[in-house]
DNA sequence: GTCTATAAATAGATAGAC
DNA sequence: GTCTATCTATTTATAGAC
């Protein structure tokens, strides 16, 4: 048997990843440097190219990473055994997850439809099909049910995502409007997530 | 008099706003291109610099005109005698009618969130504020007259931009959708507003 | 006001040693 | 796997003529 390695296997190229994913979402794809990926992976750039191919195909690997895990967590949804308003429940849910547990996700992702899905490559674009696909299916599944009535799947995505996406990703934009005005802009996550919940399902049942 | 100039005074300036309003919105403050910008605008650099003392300044001046004009707008709304409930329909209009007005605009104004405010001086900042102040002011009237329930303004406003810039900015990417996918993606301008205007009242109005 | 030419700095990518 | 040094292209910005 080998001898344990000082540092676990493949642990520089996480580290390239981690470190690129907080330099994309903090500067967008054009605005990335790679000099300071490598430094906040406490690495060299050539290191950056040793793992990955370039810039595109390192920026390209984290939106497969985000979009992947989305698609993962609604096609679950959508497959599972609850009620369709359930379903939408956990749709939101499992959207407020994923962002969550990726700091780098809202903003990469609004970028990204600020720009068309530029940098968007076949398979991630597949990716989204089957998240809006997943969507669909739960509607019409509920339209079947007699509970919902079919409104577009993409207007219904838009009202989950849009505030989803900006709440997860303003919290230093809201502490900056905080110290300037009286607004109420601190929010809790559960609040907003509930609030996302009921109005894509009010939505749905007619009740709007 | 003088005799009438062959281009109209300031033509030169505005045609870099314009192209350089373009440029952001394609590529986001650091993938803009100066070169590009003088293209567009017919012009070479040199002329930008004449115009304007640099990238970040031009980039600011962009975002005070969008800002300006939404503040303007939101501001008489909410200075208007209408009732609480059409104020809130004016509201989402008025941020609608700005946006379209600038194709720009929904594409730097998700990259700006994106990036939380990187690039947003402090008078912009204070138009950010009077933004949501003016739909502050518009629950507090409501709420006094007993016909809405007190929700956060920044709920509120999540709800609100989320769903329309997501959809005035991603007219290509929608395209690109349809063209994978058999979901319906091509919603009207006039029925998202129209959704996004019953969302928000329902939400104020305690039927969610 | 408008242009060409260029300075000065930055950044993506690679060569080659260890 | 990891590093230093460097090549090459791009890009912001300016000098200076007309």
């Amino acid at each position: 048997m080998a001898a344990r390695r000082r540092a676990p296997a493949g642990a520089s190229r996480d580290r390239v990843f981690a470190a690129a994913a907080a330099e994309f979402a903090a500067h967008g794809f054009a605005g990335a440097n790679m000099d300071r990926i490598a430094r906040a992976a406490r690495l060299n750039k050539a290191m950056i190219y040793y793992h990955f191919p370039g810039k595109t195909a390192l920026y390209r690997a984290i939106l497969a990473d985000m979009f992947g895990a989305v698609r993962k967590a609604v096609t679950a949804v959508a497959a599972s055994d609850r009620a369709p308003a359930d379903k939408i429940r956990d749709y939101v849910a499992a959207i407020a997850r994923e962002a969550q547990a990726r700091p780098h996700f809202p903003p990469i992702w609004l970028r990204e439809i600020a720009e068309g899905g530029a940098h968007v490559d076949e398979s991630t674009l597949a990716y989204l099909r089957d998240v809006l696909g997943a969507l669909t299916a739960i509607i019409a599944e509920g339209a079947r049910e007699g509970r919902f009535q079919t409104l577009p799947a993409f207007m219904v995505q838009a009202g989950i995502i849009g505030p989803l996406m900006l709440f997860f990703a303003t919290p230093r934009l809201r502490d900056k409007m905080a110290r300037l005005t009286h607004a109420d802009v601190n929010v809790s996550r559960e609040a907003v997530v509930a609030h996302v919940q009921r109005v894509a399902l009010a939505q749905l049942e007619g009740r709007i």
